[in-house]
DNA sequence: CCCGAATATGCGTCCATGAACATGTTCCCT
DNA sequence: AGGGAACATGTTCATGGACGCATATTCGGG
């Protein structure tokens, strides 16, 4: 607690455009197994149909919004346009949450083993 | 390109956990300041309020989101409750995120530096 | 025991967003 | 030029989440 104190100005600034610009971006599954198979090298949408398991357009449109937020690259060769990672942090920071979520997962069961075992000592 | 291979379908169902268990929480602005707030150390739900400048409802709405994910402790300390980080490993996931927006940004800046010399060379 | 402070929760409303479908666009090929 | 393949985009519909307000709940003090 101590002094209540707003958080700095800039700070919240950057992290609104940050939820707008990125977050909004990653809250998506479909949207994460893209980037992730994008991990292994650049793919076309129709690959990246198969890989999400979606129909075309809707492909296109996390597409979109992950070309918008400037999450991945394009290039058109034929008929075809290649996408790839841009920014192979990405796949660092959402790590590091699968990290988190482990972690908190293993919290969770130790607290539950930890409630049997008062369980069982009160009930004996 | 290459194999279109579907992604690892234990990843895809990890990324589906994640993205409901814990990118859902951080992908608000509020919610992510107050996590900031709460890494300079514990904080009430009054004090939380001030800094996310939000009604008490509100704020206890997105703790409450925070919570069930299991991002924050709860302490009761007499007529208030004491909020605090459980899991300090988020804040470096986010700045991590933070790092890639600052870099795209960056790279933004550059193309469009290239984009004004090129139209000055072209148009001279 | 009741009152007020601090926090939590239920409800209604509004807006953002994902899915599906149809339609445009761009490119290659003949 | 025209047709087909690969993508992109517009529209509609349904759902989910944020907010405000009112209402519980929990606690300490008199």
């Amino acid at each position: 607690m101590h002094t209540a104190n707003a958080l700095d100005p800039y700070l919240r600034q950057e992290l609104d455009e940050l939820v707008s610009g990125i977050c909004k971006a990653l809250n998506d599954s479909k949207r994460l197994t893209i980037l992730y198979a994008l991990r292994s090298g650049p793919h076309t949408v129709s690959e990246l149909c198969e890989v999400i398991d979606a129909p075309q357009s809707n492909t296109s449109q996390h597409l979109a919004i992950l070309r918008d937020r400037g999450l991945v690259n394009t290039v058109r060769q034929g008929n075809n346009v290649i996408y790839s990672l841009r920014h192979p942090k990405v796949i660092e920071a959402v790590d590091f949450l699968r990290e988190v979520m482990a972690d908190e997962i293993a919290r969770r069961s130790g607290l539950r083993n930890r409630h049997e075992e008062s369980a069982r000592t009160l009930s004996s």
